[in-house]
DNA sequence: GTTGAGCGTT
């Protein structure tokens, strides 16, 4: 199984590989998959992103590159929320 | 060519 990760206040030229690349060299952590957050309208980085990580080792991903330096922002490393309570209206 | 708290497309 996998978590997903939210990962904040990015640097505007983050990017997937660039977080991928993270997780393994930081956190030696395999991630299933990683999505920057891009405005939809313009394409650009919102500054923020999720990545799927296994179930094992989503809390040391987060223990790793929580406030780790990256691009010269510290990482904001989380557990992401779950979409559907939040798209879903009850 | 910009910005800076937050939680992503079907």
């Amino acid at each position: 199984m996998s978590k997903s990760l939210y990962i904040g206040n990015l640097p505007w030229s983050a990017t997937e590989e660039s977080l991928r690349e993270l997780f393994r060299n930081e956190a030696n952590v395999e991630v299933e998959s990683v999505r920057v957050a891009t405005d939809r309208e313009t394409g650009r980085s919102r500054g923020f992103g999720f990545a799927e990580v296994a179930d094992e080792h989503a809390e040391q991903a987060i223990e790793r590159l929580s406030g780790v330096d990256f691009g010269g922002r510290a990482l904001t490393v989380n557990e992401a929320r779950p979409r559907e309570e939040r798209s879903r209206r009850y």
